[in-house]
Parts: structure tokens; sequence; C-alpha cells
RNA sequence: GUGGCUGUAGCUCAGUUUGGUUAGAGCGCCAGGUUGUGGCCCUGGAGGUCGGGGGUUCAAGUCCCCUCAGUCACCCCA
């Protein structure tokens, strides 16, 4: 069997991605242009990374994981490397950091796809992409306060109307320890009345036991020791602070002390953000948290770090028709002549081409269509004015302009129109998120 | 990785239950409705390996098996 299963059948892309087309790709630019903009007033930088790294690098996300465990794409390329295409966008910022190890804090940006072999669902991709932050060097909790405050004010900017902020601390690595411990200790008289899913969590990551959804499991752990109780002076102290900071930012949070989040490096402060507009299974539309030792652990200087990760395309499901990037084409040339001698000016190239030096969008059509033809693509295009010439206008030197909106229109020298549409279009030429 | 549902034109879908002449609709696309003005309307046209392969049958879009893909749920996550 061929890589396609049908070697007869058209190609298509590899199962669990899919390619964004225009228009929809405008919803796509509008978003990372408003993160952009919006990151920058915060002092980050845009930082680019490989899509692939060294599978050790991968796998510092977490061997508890399910991310690393089971979903990472690894190859080995001709050399006999073991490589991987990034789950995640944390671990390759912090190799960036450890690798360049750049003045703190470093505060940098990201807008980047990540990988996962699992199986694609509604919301769900095998290349996803995210667009996300990273801080490190510092542990001020300020810092937390203002990357959480960011995402909040993000999703403000980009019009998602019901979104929830989840909180939680995890302490630090001994306070989690000792909950562990705790945890175990709570559970061990049950273990044998607790579901399969759950008693293989006993092993791998005992926190997740909070996470059931078998009723029985639910009972049990209701009278769990909660992680809160456990927290050391510091954390609590941190943690103390990140809310106070939020408070006084006006940015609304949920306490939930069961928020363990799937990698293994988070500790202190983590957050989650979840669209009340998606259903509940696929509904986390970005997230985050502080890794105080991931940059240690990489071999690089004991930094501490912090940031947040936000889902493009489940974003953008939950947006839904509330961002409307609308695709519109200034201009929309038209040649009203019958018979067009293909080497003499002016014709729809050389006047499409003025007017685009003029700084306007321009389209118009090919292959020599009729005029209904044209004037047909014009509506399609969205334009907001067609400009049009026959042989009157030729000999006159000068081009019609109509207002598609309003049907007005007016006869003037080419070299004026570009004012001319400027001036009409006015206020509505404005970008499509401000 | 496990389970359910679905796969007919570029898109959304009828037709499959009770196998039977050249497989339909809407939208979109192209052309025309007289030679220089859009969005509406009318007429015509192009466009389909009925996801793919195999089988049963005189006959398969329709029944059976396999396979690929999509989708939803679980798991997990963005």
């Amino acid at each position: 069997m061929s890589a396609t299963g049908q070697t007869s059948q058209p190609f298509r892309s590899p199962i669990g991605t899919r390619d964004v087309l225009p228009p929809e790709s405008a919803r796509w630019d509008a978003l990372v242009a408003t993160f952009s903009d919006l990151v920058s007033r915060w002092g980050f930088s845009r930082l680019l990374t490989p899509v692939f790294e060294h599978l050790e690098v991968v796998h510092r996300a977490g061997e508890s994981s399910d991310v690393v465990t089971k979903e990472v794409y690894r190859f080995a390329d001709r050399s006999g490397r073991e490589l991987a295409l990034r789950p995640e966008g944390t671990a390759p910022v912090v190799r960036s950091f450890v690798e360049h190890r750049p003045p703190t804090p470093w505060k940098v940006w990201y807008f980047a796809p990540n990988f996962r072999y699992e199986r694609p669902q509604k919301g769900r991709y095998r290349q996803h992409h995210q667009l996300g932050v990273e801080a490190l060097g510092t542990t001020d909790p300020w810092l937390d306060v203002e990357i959480i405050a960011m995402a909040w004010d993000f999703y403000q900017a980009v019009g998602l109307g019901g979104v929830e902020l989840r909180l939680n601390s995890l302490g630090d690595p001994e306070d989690r320890a000792a909950y562990r411990e705790a945890l175990l200790a709570y559970v061990a008289p049950h273990l044998g009345d607790l579901s399969e899913e759950s008693q293989r969590r006993v092993d791998i990551n005992p926190l997740r036991l909070f996470d059931a959804k078998a009723p029985n499991d639910r009972e049990i752990m209701q009278g769990a020791p909660t992680l809160n109780d456990f927290l050391g002076g510091d954390a609590r102290a941190h943690f103390d602070a990140v809310r106070s900071g939020l408070d006084q930012l006006g940015v609304p949070y949920t306490l939930d002390d069961r928020l363990v989040r799937g990698l293994d490096y988070y500790m202190r402060t983590t957050f989650e953000f979840a669209a009340t507009s998606l259903d509940a299974a696929q509904n986390a539309v970005g997230g985050g948290g502080r890794y105080d030792g991931l940059a240690a652990s990489m071999g690089g200087p004991d930094e501490p770090g912090i940031g947040f990760g936000i889902g493009v395309e489940r974003l953008l499901l939950a947006l839904g028709s509330a961002l409307d990037a609308r695709l519109r084409t200034d201009v929309f040339v038209i040649d009203l002549r019958r018979d067009v001698d293909p080497t003499a000016a002016p014709s729809v190239l050389t006047v499409s081409a003025e007017l685009r030096r003029d700084g306007l969008s321009v389209e118009h059509t090919y292959d020599r269509r009729s005029v209904k033809a044209q004037w047909k693509a014009a509506d399609r295009h969205d334009a907001r004015f067609a400009v049009l010439f026959g042989e009157r206008e030729v000999a006159a030197g000068t081009v019609q302009v109509k207002d598609l909106d309003s049907g007005e229109q007016a006869e003037v020298a080419l070299q004026d129109v570009a004012s001319l549409v400027r001036q009409a279009a006015g206020d509505d030429s404005a970008p499509p998120l401000d």
C-alpha cells in the first residue's frame, strides 16, 4: 500500500493536518497581528526556533506526560541522530535560552506549529499552532501576574466572550513530593476500589486521580487531602502575591486546586483558560505555568521561568463568527473596450500596476473576460471601488471611479484615483480588529 | 490506542430501507438575455472513478467483506 493508501486518488494532506485557505487564513492573520501588537506592548520580542529538536530536549517536557511518552513524532535523520518534532512550545524556548544565555529577564513570544501523534477530532489536530510567550530570569510574582493578565487581555482583544481563568499553585518540588506521599497514603486503602484507569494513574501521576470521571473514583477522591494544605511558606507567599496582583489588575479567576496540567515541569503557579462556548471535551483555549527547574535540567543556569501557550485552532473555533476578518480589495479595474490591443497602454495591466504603486490593493480579471464577467469578479472580490475605462476615457486620459457601496461615480485623471479612494473610503478602511 | 457514526458534482445534500433503463437538486462556476456599468431575475452549459479494492448477482450508488478517510466520544491536551 502506498503512503496515501490509494495511488489512483488525488493526494490529500496527512491525517490530522489541514490547509487553511483564504478567506479563513485572514482570521489567522488577524489573530497573530493582534497578539504580536499586544505582547510587544508588554515588552516581549519574537523568538523563532526550529520545528524539530534533539529528542532529549523534547523529553524535558516530562517522562510521565502522555505528550512525551506516546505522542511524540520522533525520527532518526540520515546520520542516525534522534530528533523529534516539537510537541509543545516551552522546552525549545528554554533550550534556546540555555544555549545562548541572553540577559535576563528574557521575554519572548512565538507563533509556531506543534506536533502530537494522537487521534484527531474536533479542535484537536496532529499539527496545531500555538501563540505563546515565555519569560526567564525572575521569580517575581508580578511577572506571573503580567503573564496571566496579558493572556487575559488578548482574549478580550480578539473578542472571546466567555473565557474562564482557572488558577492553582503546585507548590515547590518538596511540597509536591510531600503531598504526593500524603495522597498515596490516603489512596492506599482504597486501591482495589479504584477504576483500572485510576489505578494506572497512581503509579504515573497520582495528582491526576482528581481528573477521574468514574463516579466511584470521584467519591473516593472527595476526602483526599488537597495540595493547597501542603504549600510551603515561600510557595504560599508567592501564590498570595500572584492573586493579589490579579485582583489589582481586575483579572477575574477561580481557584482550582485540582488543576494539574499535563506537563511535568510545572511548579508553583499554573493556570488554564477555558472557553464557555466550547463543549467540555476540548474547551481549553490556553494554559501555562511556572517551570523554575527546567533550565537547570537542560544543563543551563538555574534560572526560573514562566509562560503560556494559546491554541490557535481552538481559539478560532471558540470565536466562531465573533472574529470576522474580511478580505476586501480596494479597487477592481475593468476594461470596457471590446477589442484591446495588448501592446498598447493604458490597459488593466498598466492601470492596475500604477494604482498598486500608489498603495492600493488592486485586482482585475485575466483571460480577456466580458464586461459582465469583469463586474461579477469585482463583486466576488468584495471590491470597494471599481476603476473603469473605455474608448472615451482612454482618449480623454481619464478613468471612471465608481464607489461600489454607494453607486456614485466620478471621472478623474488616473493619478488622482488613489487620493480619491482613500478619502472616500475614509474610516471604514480601518484594520479589522480595532 | 479503544468504540460509535458517516463517505454520491468544487460545496451542502437527496437517492441506499423493499438491488433494475442514460445518478439528481440547491449553491458555486462558465456563456447568453445585442454591442460601455455590478449585486436581482431568466435561459443554456460544463462538471460525478457514487472514497478505494474485492465479492454475491442476469443486474450493485443500493447487499457482504476488506481498506482508506472524515467525524464524535474515551484517553489526553491547545
